[in-house]
DNA sequence: AAAATAACTGATATCGATGTCAATGACAGA
DNA sequence: TCTGTCATTGACATCGATATCAGTTATTTT
């Protein structure tokens, strides 16, 4: 059997110390493999520490260590319900994280912004946070913590953190130059460009543009959310402006946009060429299925983790930003204007 | 100024006390707001603390109360690209957790269950898993960690854990008896019943179904994902099975089980009517809008996290289930059939 | 065979907070 | 004046692990 017999409470070193006959120094190098310890003591200690119920005390450890082997990882806010946050590409972006953390035997702390900032205590030797905020504002203030932190967002002049982000601008290139491909000439961006991200986004566009006989015909500020697309567009609209497509900075605001302009009669593709962010479940699921630019979140927690456990060995040394590809996802809703 | 002027080591209770002119643990006892130390002093050493940049070690804390003042909360897999975990609606169950759990003075700890049971240390007072895996058996094997525990799911016989979960078995009857009423009678059920909650739907369905002149035609397993649900419907309409409407376990597997049928030229919902399950994202972005059954995911984070906390603090009184109910959403996909 | 080296193992102090119980002073009542 | 009570504050031990340095044997070197 290889749980405790009784019931009481859990052995500690000391314990498993007597029980194998040996001082507790020479269990806790065992327990942690130390090549101070002769082999076949190593595993009798083991099996004694098993056949115990021993656990280790992680409080105990990261108290004298000074290293509680935790990573807190920030997110603006969970349910938000509609901000990007609240997207299951964050729970792609967990998923990374887990994926490298956990074999470097880190575990993983889930805050929110608010939360840290106001807690008197944290506990983490590093902090990995989702979203810099508008103008990184927030995540400055986390940075005051002391803690090694790296940020996920547009990179940042003077910021005393690290960054890694997607290649944003390149992705309002790609999608750009596709429209126009597709022989559109008259775009429309829908995305609040106070954030960094989308402002890097919209100057991809209008690389692209002041390259090219197509125009940018203006820029609409919208949350990340069906609703801020419908309202971004019904405004458009309202107003009179003419477009023939739409740069949206995330799937949602896509998908809200063409709900408006179907209901309004206008064809798309046909009359608009429409193109998200992101490319989540909802751009494959949608119809016409939506064309989009895709992240890979998966990779991004990699970067994130790896990056940060790289300033966690070598504290001394400046962080360095990161960018990561994206990918144009072609779909439906960016068909050429004659087919 | 509110930093700590010099960068060395953050100041330790010692440190704050001996700028304060006291001893420790009266330090300890005014930052806890003890009603032992004089108001006037209590507020003085608060401010030393603060001017010197004091910060709690939750190290030493935990050792010394024998708690950590942490939850760890267990998922099955992050990223299993297409499971039911990998939802949006996984993250509304982590912001209402959450919401109840930091009040609380809790923090929050993310893994997976392979990874809490691999490793030789948990840290944590308490667990909640979302998800009991297949049958329960992953739930059980976490439980004998012998930490108090809450599981999101269906309830089991004589689990050692506390289990919080929708009314599945009544989300099955909203759904079917919808189905009938809008004059199907021919019902075709895609999920895999091995899943305790799955189960529990199915069962609703019978129900309904047993009691009207209506017929559970096939129940065909599939994994919770859109192939799963276009694999499933190819299945069946191959297999030559007659049905007039389907019921789903997920959003997901419904979305999947509309596209094979549209592809192949019957109506949605004219020649078959569909619902899925939990009213994600996917269900109300989809061409035609999907009817579901709405799991509330927040509420559901906030009830584990009471029961949980109640746990802790009456260590001796079992746990009780408790049951979520669920509503049924109508959109188009389970239009009656002859309108 | 003596001395030097290697290979293990152990004793002690320590990480930073808090529970327990003792000590101090102020003040009331006898 | 003396004792008892209340209100505060402090001394000491302790939670469970690990770093440091000091032993203790084997093993090799000369």
């Amino acid at each position: 059997m290889n749980k405790r017999p009784s019931d009481g409470p859990r052995p500690t070193m000391e314990a498993v110390a007597k029980l194998a006959g040996v001082s507790k120094i020479t269990v806790s190098r065992a327990l942690r493999d130390s090549e101070l310890v002769r082999p076949e003591l190593r595993d009798h200690i083991r099996e004694v520490a098993r056949n115990a119920g021993y656990r280790l005390n992680l409080a105990a450890r990261s108290l004298r260590t000074r290293r509680s082997q935790m990573i807190a990882v920030v997110v603006e806010k969970l349910i938000a319900s509609d901000r990007p946050v609240a997207d299951p590409l964050v729970l792609m972006l967990i998923g990374g994280l887990l994926e490298s953390l956990s074999p470097a035997g880190y575990t993983f702390l889930l805050t929110t912004s608010d939360r840290i900032l106001e807690s008197d205590a944290i506990g983490a030797d590093g902090i990995i946070m989702i979203g810099e905020g508008e103008d990184g504002q927030r995540a400055r203030q986390v940075a005051e913590l002391g803690l090694p932190m790296v940020v996920w967002g547009a990179p940042m002049p003077n910021a005393p953190f690290g960054v890694v982000g997607s290649d944003n601008r390149d992705g309002g290139r790609l999608a750009a130059r596709h429209l126009v491909d597709a022989g559109r000439s008259k775009i429309l961006f829908l995305g609040d460009i106070r954030h960094p991200e989308v402002a890097a986004r919209h100057e991809g566009v209008r690389d692209i543009v002041s390259a090219s006989a197509a125009a940018l015909v203006s820029t609409i500020a919208c949350e990340f959310s069906r609703s801020g697309g419908s309202d971004a567009v019904t405004q458009a609209l309202d107003d009179g402006v003419a477009f023939d497509a739409i740069f949206a900075a995330s799937d949602y605001i896509a998908a809200g946009a063409c709900g408006v302009l179907m209901d309004r009669g206008l064809a798309v593709p046909g009359d608009v060429a429409v193109i998200g962010f992101d490319d989540n479940a909802v751009a494959a699921n949608h119809r016409p299925p939506l064309s989009s630019v895709r992240q890979d979140w998966t990779a991004a927690g990699r970067l994130l983790s790896e990056t940060l456990l790289e300033a966690l060995a070598n504290p001394d040394e400046a962080m360095v930003d990161r960018v990561l590809p994206v990918e144009l996802v072609v779909r439906e809703t960016t068909a050429a204007k004659d087919a």
